[in-house]
DNA sequence: AATGAATGAGTGTTCATTCAT
DNA sequence: TATGAATGAACACTCATTCAT
C-alpha cells in the first residue's frame, strides 16, 4: 500500500537532505573520528540503522558530506564578481563584506568551512579534492589581486600567496564562530588590510 | 646489583622527555582521537606498555603535553619586548621577525601551535586553561599595540580584537607548516600589515 | 518501522536476566579474576559486546550479581520457621532438610553460595553487604538455636558462633556440590548434629 | 671474589624459602589470577627479576607452593596417632585440640589448608595431587573413625564421608582464620561432634 | 645475584556496521 | 522504511616475563 511513487521518492529526498545538513554541524564540531555514528543518529533524531539506509558507511556519509561543501554557486559568485566592471578595491570591499555577512549569519557555511581545514587535520586523502575547490576560488581571488597591483591599490608579492592568506583568514574566523562562545569579529576594513596597500585616503 | 638509581633517575627522566617531544608532533599531526596508542609507540619507537609506565592514560598524555605546551619562556619574552624603549612599530617588526622565523625552523614549535588549536576540536575542555595562557600573550600583545595607537603608527579598533588578529594568522601558519607539503609562507610584511596603519613611508 | 516498544522492553528484560543466571554459573565457577569477558559471553552464547548494552563493566556485573544473591525471599523463609510454634528440634530438622535439598537440586543456589564466599577471598570490598545479608540469616537462626538451648535439645555456647558453624558448613557443601565431581553429601542427621545435644533417644 | 661457595649456596636456600613463605600467605590470601607478580615481589620485598632467577615462572611458583604444602610430616604424625593404643575417642579428642591450637597460631598453616581449597576454585588441574595428599590425611583418619564406630563412640556412616566432613570443617576454620577480622573459632567439644555419637558422659 | 625498565601477548571496552522485527 | 539490539574487529590498557646494567 505505498503512497504514490513519487511523494515516496520526495520524502527520501528530505530525510537524505535532513541528514547531511545536520551531520555538517555535528562533524564540523567533533571531527572525523571524534564522531560516534550513535551519538550523531541521536544529534539528527532518528535511528543508527537509518543513517545506512541512506549512506553506506561513515566515511562515505563524510565524503558525500565533504563533496557538497564544495559542489556549490560560491565560485559562480566570485567568477562574476572577478569580471564586473569595477575597480579591483571596491570588488575587494564588496567580497569582504558579503563573506563576513554570511559568516554571522550562517553557521551551516561555518561548518561548511570548518570542515575543508579539518581534512587538513585528520583526512589528508581528501586533501586533493579540497586543492582543487579552492584552487578555482583562488584563482578569481588571484585574477581580482592583481587587478588591484596594477591599480596600484593592492600590496605587491605573488597573486596566489595573497589569495591564500585572504582565505586563511576567512577559514580561520569561521572556526572562531564555530568554538567559541565569545569572540569579536573582524571588520571588513581588518580583512581587507590584508590586500590593501594604504588606507590613507579613506 | 641494581643499577646506580640516579643514573636510572636520570634514564627515566630522558624517555619521558622523548615521549613528550615526539608525542606532541603525533598528536599534532592526528588530532587526539585520531592517534592509536600502538601507532605511537610504534612512531616513538617504544612499546605500548612502555607508554603506561610514564603516563597514566592517553588522556593523561593529553593532557601533560598541553601543560607542557603552555608553560613557556615566550609569554616572558614577549613581555621583556613590550617593556622595551622602542616605537611599537619597531617592536611589531621585530616580533613578526621572530615569529615567522621560529615557524620556519622550529617544527615543535608548529606542532604546539597546533596543539593549542586543536583543543578547540576536539576536546573543548581543556580551553580554560588555553585561554589563560593565551590571555597573557594576548595582553602583552595588546599593551604594544595600544602604544602604537598612541603612536599613529597601529589602526584603530579593539586592541584585544586585533591581538587576537595578529595570533589567529600566526596560528594559522603554523597549521599549514604542519599540514601542507609545499605551502608559501606570508612574509613578515605582509604579517605587520594586520595591525599597521599603511606602509606609503617604506 | 520500529519493534513495539513493550517487546522490545520484554526482550531487554530476558536477556539481561539470562545474562545474570548465567554469570552467575560462571563467576562462581572461575572467580572474578579468572574469569574472561570473551570466555563468558561465548559461555552465555552472545557477543562480547552484548555483554557491555547490559552492563556498564565487569567489575558491574559482579556487583549485581552478588546484589541478587543477596535480595531474597530466604531470609523471610527462615524468618517464618523461627516464629512457629514448633520446638527447635523440629525447626532445625525441618530446616536442615530443606537446605540439603536445596544443595543436592538447585546449583544456582549452589552457585550464589558460593559466590558469597568467593567474595572473601577477592573482593573483600563487598564483604560488608554480604554480612549484612547473612547477620539476618544468622539472627534468626540464633533464635531457634536459643529456644533449643532453653529446651534442652541444643548444646550450650555462643548462639551465634552455632549459627555461625551451622551456615559454614552448608556453604562448604555448596562448593564442593559445585566443584567436586563425586563427592558423598552428608545427611540432615550429620548438619544437624551440629547444633543437637545428643540423638540418643533415636 | 665470591663467598665460600656453601655459604653462597646456603643463602640462595634461605632466598628461596622466604620467597615461599611469604608467597604462600599472599597467594592464599589473593589467589592465583588476584596474585600481579609486581605486587608479590614487592610484598616479599624483592625485585621482580629476582623472583625469575628461583622459579621458572608464576605458575612454576605456585606448582612448588602446593607441594610443598602437601609434603608433609603431617601425615606421619597422623598415622602414628592412628596406631597409638588408645580409645577412638581420645585420638579425636587429642587430633581435634591439636589441629584447633596450630589453626589459632600458625597464620601459615591456615595459608596451606586455605590453598588447598583454592586449588578447587582456581586451578582443578592440580586437584589429582591435592586429593592424593588428602586421600593419606582421610586413610587415617577414616581408620579412627572405623575404630570408634566398633567402639560405639562414633556415628554411624560411611567413614570416608564422616572423615571429609570433619576435614572439611578445619578448612572452613582456616579460611575464617585468614579472612576474617573478627570470628569466633569453634571449641574441640565443636569440632569432636561432627564425630561422636553423644556427649551425655560428659 | 639483583634490579626494575621494557616488552608484547592478552584482556577489558568501544563503536561502526548488520539484521531481525 | 525505520529501528535499536546484537556483533566482533579494533582499540586502550595490564601484567607475566625478559634483559641490560
Amino acid at each position: 500500500m505505498p503512497k504514490s511513487p513519487e511523494r515516496c521518492q520526495e520524502i527520501r529526498e528530505e530525510t537524505r537532505k535532513k541528514i547531511l545538513r545536520d551531520a555538517m554541524l555535528y562533524f564540523a564540531k567533533n571531527g572525523f573520528s571524534g564522531t560516534k555514528i550513535s551519538d550523531l543518529a541521536n544529534y539528527i533524531g532518528i535511528g543508527q540503522g537509518t543513517l545506512y539506509l541512506y549512506f553506506k558507511s561513515k566515511e562515505d556519509l563524510f565524503r558525500e558530506l565533504f563533496a557538497v561543501c564544495n559542489n556549490d554557486r560560491e565560485i559562480k559568485e566570485l567568477k562574476t564578481l572577478s569580471l564586473l566592471p569595477l575597480s579591483a578595491k571596491s570588488k575587494i570591499h564588496r567580497l569582504s563584506k558579503t563573506v563576513l555577512k554570511k559568516l554571522e549569519k550562517d553557521e551551516a557555511y561555518a561548518a561548511k568551512v570548518t570542515l575543508t581545514t579539518q581534512v587538513l587535520f585528520e583526512k589528508n586523502d581528501y586533501a586533493s579534492e579540497s586543492t582543487t575547490y579552492q584552487s578555482e576560488i583562488y584563482l578569481y581571488t588571484a585574477k581580482i589581486i592583481e587587478q588591484g597591483q596594477r591599480e596600484k591599490s593592492v600590496v605587491d608579492g605573488s597573486s596566489m600567496k595573497l589569495a591564500d592568506f585572504y582565505w586563511s583568514v576567512v577559514y580561520l574566523y569561521a572556526l572562531k564562530k564555530l568554538f567559541t562562545t565569545k569572540y569579536e569579529t573582524i571588520t571588513a576594513d581588518d580583512l581587507e588590510r590584508i590586500l590593501l596597500k594604504d588606507e590613507h585616503k579613506k
